[in-house]
DNA sequence: CTTTAAACGAGACGGTACGTCGGGTCTTACA
DNA sequence: TGTAAGACCCGACGTACCGTCTCGTTTAAAG
């Protein structure tokens, strides 16, 4: 951290091997999918990775760390959209993040972002999580508003907010069955939600008077 | 012996405690709430309930099992809403969930209702929690159809899920700490967000003369 | 004890299975032998007697007592000998012990003899049985002397205590495959320990002329 | 890999604790004295000797191996002894095995070498107890045969096996009550049975003139 | 015939130990 | 100093039995 240029004073001693961290990541996701959060084991992970426990222990505190770890190193792909229009934009990214709820790398996100709400223990977890959806959301509307498209800064976030909720408890419900439901599904449920609520977010639909206050 | 429809011919043996399974929920949730999901042991629970580890495991498979039970047999509360309009039912029920999922039971709902998606091992579990919520809104959205307020039956359970969608969102942004946020911040949020979906879920887009206020 | 002259005044009551007693011992000294001592489980016990566990306490304090009785009703039978000569019938006694100490039960005897002694808490058992050979052996020596065999009166103790000893010993030896030996083997071992012996048996060490070869 | 006659190779990781063997074999035969073999436990033993019980399972694969061990591991000694008269060789021999088996951990001694061929699970043990026995009794008579004495070789084994068993009987009959007799009651009686029992050790048959007294 | 009273089968009960397994730490020998 | 290996202490897991207890039923004698 913060080495210059040239090669970091090397520390004495046998220097880390340079893969260990990326191979422990993969051990660990694979054997999350495979056996779950019950059955997911430091031994077992050192094993697979073929790697000796100290190494895994040098790197992360312990074994929940790894596990948040490993399931957010998989996840960190929410790629941008851009079809140069609001309503295709939002139709995209919500087809994308259902798309990923509904894979078990992304679908095991959601569950340790419940759980890092739930043991406090891991508040960024969540912040990142949450960020990384506000950003690109945020990139979305941005866009839209520089094309011209009227949108409402007051229900902007309430709105996306709406779109993210309901897709994720619609990943809930269909489980993480990814044959349960087709990509031209996906698309045809996030079409529907976004043009019914594409209304709130534009410049007067003017809810405005509607508002009782 | 010769006796009817009734009384389901009692097995034989000792019977089982009649308040065993009361005392090992209580006792479950219990040691649930101050020692979380890694420090719930069947040791403890049995121990705290004045039971032997025995008449757990009759009752119980295993550790899982009995925590999702114990947790499940808390949140049995969804209370019924009745305001007279539409939009305070939608409110009140709003909020209801909100506080409900602030509260560390109702968030305990939220994270087994997760961990049985993933495990697919109690699909049950997801169904249950589901339904209750939406009965309670099917509840809300009947009175109002029969009030005569008139209710786009296809927008309903679209809108329905936006609404229960951000506040699960809501709740986990904000964590479970139930300090974080008071009653009347929850009844603000909860306020704002029914008045903009409200217009979604009357005929017509014409909500104007529908809002009852 | 004490009761009248006719049938023991009947207690109230259903009277006790005639059975069951018999049952029990019988399931439990097979139990024993199928399972060993540790195996042996009154549960087991009950079940393969087709009875209660109830039965079995009513009429057993606990699981060891109901294991020495099973083991000991089985091994009651020490029949008497009488060849008409001394050195036969302690050669035919001799026989019978290591054949019965050969003999899964009979070897269990002498497992409970030792462990009646080890617990201090039965020491009926050990008494039981040692006074079962020590009666045969007293009526073969009596029977000796009525002869007008010479039977000195102070080594006759010491040298029943060697041969039995010796048997002992042999039959720990040989563990218990009854396969490892045949009755042949077992009589010309006991022929030749009694023949060692005799002379010590026979008034003021002029064993010559009695040996009866 | 290499390394000369000595020192095999250490294998890799954390070495064994050099006195959790001792450590552990101490507190197993204390427990069994205090408390009985039925008290006889894993996690007593292991919390006696300050050690987990995973260290107990790295050493011994179960409970009954490790009572097995720990008395053994107690009763090695048999010491030899040497009067410079087959006699008094013999009547010392006797008392130091009475004396043996009328203490707690020879008669334990006793007791696992009977469960050892009933269990059939470990013959060594029956083997390791009686060669011990054997040796030093071969060693006697060896050396009284060396010192001219005139050791009937034919009965030499059959000779010792009574000598054996009379003690183990006698043992057998007075219990383990240490108090029920002491050293000199023990010599007197071992001296009774060595004298009676010397003539048929000593070559054809002429004993009068050898026998001491 | 009804009552009383014990024995019976079934099996739940509070305990306790089993043997296994994993967590997180520590200790070696090498690299 | 990092690493692989693996032993260490701890404590929970789920199972099995102990000896006790409650049931509802059965059996026989007493009333």
């Amino acid at each position: 951290m913060g080495d210059g240029v040239t090669a970091a004073r090397r520390s004495p001693g046998r220097p880390r091997r340079a893969d260990a961290e990326q191979r422990i990541l993969d051990a660990a996701i694979d054997e999350y999918l495979e056996r779950g959060a019950t059955g997911f084991t430091i031994d077992g992970v050192a094993r697979r990775a073929g790697v000796g426990k100290s190494t895994v222990y040098l790197r992360w505190p312990d074994r929940d760390t790894l596990l948040v770890d490993s399931v957010l190193a998989r996840s960190r792909a929410i790629e941008d959209v851009d079809t140069g229009s609001l309503r295709d934009d939002l139709i995209a990214l919500s087809a994308n993040m259902l798309r990923f709820l509904l894979d078990p790398v992304g679908f095991a996100t959601l569950r340790l972002t419940v759980e890092a709400v739930a043991s406090r223990a891991a508040p960024q977890v969540t912040a990142d999580v949450a960020d990384r959806h506000r950003r690109a959301a945020g990139l979305v509307l941005t866009r839209a508003a520089e094309r011209g498209e009227l949108v409402n800064p007051v229900t902007q976030a309430r709105v996306i907010e709406c779109l993210y909720g309901a897709i994720t408890l619609k990943a809930l419900a269909l489980g993480l069955e990814a044959d349960a439901i087709n990509d031209v599904e996906i698309a045809a449920a996030c079409t529907e939600l976004v043009d019914m609520l594409l209304p709130l977010l534009l410049e007067h639909g003017r809810p405005a008077q509607d508002s009782t206050r």
